[in-house]
DNA sequence: GTGAAAGCGCTAACAC
DNA sequence: GTGTTAGCGCTTTCAC
């Protein structure tokens, strides 16, 4: 900087004041600093620049894994909306593991991320004091703060896992299915929907759900094998809530190789209305998520508290919708 | 770091080593700073050891868009090989966009980051040569460097386009076919491919392929569309060779809805091997390419490199493998 | 094995 | 509108 700033003719704050604020610089300068930088290649170095200025332009993301298309999708619309201010994003994967997100946390913290964006809401407490001790902008996401074990560490973004579980069984009871399934993955988030899903089937006095979980991370191969188990054991079962698109689109695929036919003797509900949703066939009912938004509507909640502004809300909850399609 | 000093009774430059080079610290010294650090609760700024040891451990990797499970594996690997030698990942989405591939290139290097992965070999020369001459180490992935504008930057790992092509087309061939289709996503690598595919159907004396380009990001319900035009034009085709295996699934959905049956009235060879594709009723026949190892092995060739570790090769061709199944 | 001194390349605060 | 001064919180180098 200094070099440019000999070559410019000024001082090197002004090459600085070039740099980040141009309007607060002459036309003149500004026109001979941007000369010698181009004439010298000259790159600045942003950690110099976030060490004086204590502000990293950098937020981390931690999501369970890249791999399942829903948190793409996610961290696809944060990355963007986090380009247009000039904040990058670090990625964080912690394989459904708390205590790798923990240390994830631990290594973001040592690089001064300016904001830091979670997936979920079932961080041990300590981990949210830790955070909330160091005072940096958190949104959490694919959930909503509650009761219960869903704890607000300070902004948060999503939906109700445990309404759209509801609202799954409400509409495949009323499509008539009196013995309902559940196919998952074993996680917090699966989790509370079929407790909601649950709910809702025990108040309409029915059997209980016919539960499987799969470890995560939820492949498209895994649910033929439970539909085997399933209907073995309960062979009086005539719907499957799936709590993954892709999921229920294997589980189509391997209803076809049984010869069951669906949605006539086995209905599929999927989870998160992905493209492949709407492309099957039959096309799959399935309860549509903002995924795009909740990145989007995470890295505004962010920006808005790193530039001062007054945010509405800390909390922002962006519903789903049930999708009927031919599957049900 | 002064205050753990003190507290410890030591000098800054030994909590220093305490937390880099502890076996160069006696062992009193050592659990003497550890104390301290976490009485205090410190949390060493990672930015500061960066700027003085001009050592950022941060990664950067460009992909199109991480919305596409392809890359995401990639992504997913490169960055678990990463995190073992403490390097963290920065991710950049350029949307197909050479231009913005560019100006991540350009934020990246201002951050000193330690290594770049891009994704492809079509970067134009002033990218090429700016590369090369901020002296940082680069892997391109999913391709080969070769004759033509593939271009090799300084390391590379991948596998030949233009062969999976050429293999997909003699697999079809191979199985009688003699009027085949292409789908695939309007970009470079796909051309590649289409490029293989058709000289090997020329080669056999046949007509010329019939091609269908999607606008990328590729969804799995553009292949519906694509179908019926092509059918319209060219009855006559009985295989298609979609560049995806997701557009390959959409592919065979669509059939579904036509009433079109695979492979009898219609082959389906899909790209990559997804999940999806073994779960496929039928299973879909596919090109096998080793997604995760890509990410692995660009993982360790920087860290190879930044290690000072010698390399054996520069360039690491990962092959691929066509997968036979029941789609063909 | 430990410490003192000298930066890394910038920005913030204040002066002019 | 521009410059001067004083750091940001570490690591490096060299000395002991």
């Amino acid at each position: 900087m200094s070099d440019v700033a000999r070559e410019a003719g000024v001082s090197l704050v002004t090459v600085s004041r070039a740099l980040n604020t141009p309007e607060k610089v002459s036309r003149d300068t500004l026109a001979a600093v941007r000369r010698a930088i181009d004439l010298l290649g000259y790159v600045p170095n942003l950690m110099a620049g976030s060490l004086a200025s204590n502000r990293s332009r950098i937020v981390a993301a931690i999501v369970p894994t890249i791999s399942n298309l829903v948190f793409a999708e996610t961290i696809e619309a944060l990355t963007q909306t986090l380009a247009k201010d000039g904040y990058q994003l670090l990625l964080g994967q912690s394989g459904y593991s708390k205590q790798a997100e923990a240390s994830l946390v631990d290594t973001f913290l040592g690089r001064r991320v300016d904001g830091l964006v979670l997936t979920g809401f079932s961080q041990p407490k300590a981990l949210r004091l830790k955070l909330q001790r160091a005072n940096v902008p958190v949104v959490q996401t694919w959930g909503l703060p509650g009761p219960g074990q869903t704890t607000l560490i300070d902004m948060a973004v999503g939906f109700s896992n445990v309404g759209a579980g509801r609202a799954a069984a409400r509409h495949l009871l009323a499509r008539g299915h009196r013995a309902l399934a559940f196919i998952g993955a074993d996680e917090a988030r699966s989790r509370q929907r079929l407790q909601g899903y649950r709910a809702e089937v025990l108040a309409a006095g029915l059997p209980d759900v016919e539960a499987a979980f799969v470890p995560p991370p939820v492949q498209v191969d895994a649910a033929g094998p439970c539909l085997d188990r399933m209907l073995e054991r309960r062979p009086d079962i005539t719907a499957v809530f799936c709590n993954n698109d892709l999921l229920a689109a294997g589980l189509l695929f391997a209803c076809q190789r049984h010869g069951l036919r669906v949605p006539d003797r086995l209905a599929i509900m999927g989870f998160g209305d992905l493209p492949i949703s709407r492309a099957a066939c039959p096309a799959l009912s399935t309860v549509r998520i903002r995924r795009a938004e909740m990145g989007e509507q995470a890295g505004k909640m962010l920006l808005a508290r790193l530039s001062s502004v007054a945010l509405e809300a800390t909390s922002a909850d962006l519903g789903f919708e049930i999708i009927e399609r031919s599957s049900t």
